[in-house]
DNA sequence: TCCTATGTTGTATG
DNA sequence: ACATACAACATAGG
């Protein structure tokens, strides 16, 4: 589900618990969300740390906390004076959703359910990490900016995401159609599929378009849509998940048989570059001369099977 | 049974 | 090394 904009949805929530102590932790050991991570490290080291802030960069979320350092003679009952300020060590949890996953505050009786594969309990509340199909990935770092996070690339609603910065990246990807074009992260930081379509959708500019043939001023359409429809996603989903109105392609685009909400012409889909994807006939004009031909093309059903 | 799903990534190929 | 395409990941629902 999660895009730019359910992500900040998301990221909210769990604002509920800045300021508060992790009073104990629940990991799923050994679920593929925790992919290159050990839970036992991140059970114990998140126990007692308390929640600061949180951060979205694109899909990307961090949340920073901070605990007491772990005194190396923590048991010599005289050894208490160590200095109580200033020995507080940083941790950040790393937050990607993936596909299914979503964040929650539940009570603090909560009890883990089928998917819920990480649970933050603090004393009024749970702070739950959910995902059905894996694909999220939880990371634990002991800093507040961990390597991976310093290395995201520009943000689409930043200063340094000019026509120049977007006209470069779309050369690099020349030959590749405009659709997976956007949702490249590293050229698009928070861009996904309906999103995608969106921008298309208002800029023009028909998806299997190759990145490499837009002209420069539709260039210039795509670097100010994706930021039209990344202010727009961020306040119409992001304070309580409601849906965009009804004159964005948002609203339409699954239903079989919707229409184009500028032409009301009935919308078209097929999947391009993998992902679903739909566009207004009317508004986005076909690159490819000859559309009958595609019918010929061979169908890849029985292709070879490796061995 | 078969198809779909708001995402990323490893691997193969050019 | 770089760009491109796609299967694989895992689960639920129509």
């Amino acid at each position: 589900m999660p895009e730019l904009a359910e992500v900040e949805h998301f990221r909210r929530r769990w604002n509920e618990g800045i300021g508060d102590r992790v009073l104990r932790v629940f990991a799923r050991k050994g679920k593929r969300v925790f992919r290159g991570e050990s839970t036992a490290i991140l059970v114990r080291d998140l126990g007692g740390a308390r929640l600061e802030a949180s951060h979205a960069h694109g899909k990307q979320l961090l949340f920073t906390f901070t605990r007491p350092t772990r005194s190396v003679r923590e048991q010599g009952p005289g050894s208490r004076r160590r200095q109580q300020s200033g020995s507080e060590q940083p941790i950040s949890l790393g937050v990607h959703l993936g596909m299914t996953g979503a964040l929650r505050v539940e009570p603090p009786t909560h009890r883990p359910k089928k998917h819920d594969h990480l649970v933050l309990y603090q004393e009024t509340r749970a702070l739950v990490f959910t995902d059905p199909r894996l694909f999220g990935r939880i990371r634990f770092s002991a800093t507040h900016e961990p390597a991976w996070w310093a290395d995201l690339p520009t943000q689409v609603l930043s200063s340094g995401f000019t026509v120049q910065h977007v006209a470069r990246f779309l050369e690099r990807r020349a030959r590749s159609p405009i659709k997976p074009v956007l949702l490249d992260q590293r050229g698009f930081p928070g861009i996904g599929n309906w999103m995608a379509d969106e921008i298309l959708w208002r800029a023009r500019i028909h998806p299997r378009r190759l990145a490499g043939t837009l002209l420069p001023a539709e260039v210039v359409r795509i670097r100010q849509e994706t930021r039209f429809v990344c202010r727009g996603a961020l306040r119409f989903v992001a304070p309580s998940f409601g849906d965009p109105p009804g004159s964005w392609l948002f609203v339409h685009r699954w239903k079989d048989g919707g229409r184009c909400p500028a032409t009301g012409v009935v919308l078209v889909r097929a999947t391009i570059g993998g992902r679903t994807t739909c566009w207004s006939p009317a508004l986005q004009p076909d690159p490819d001369q000859r559309t009958t031909k595609r019918a010929a093309r061979a169908k890849p059903a029985q292709s070879i099977r490796a061995q």
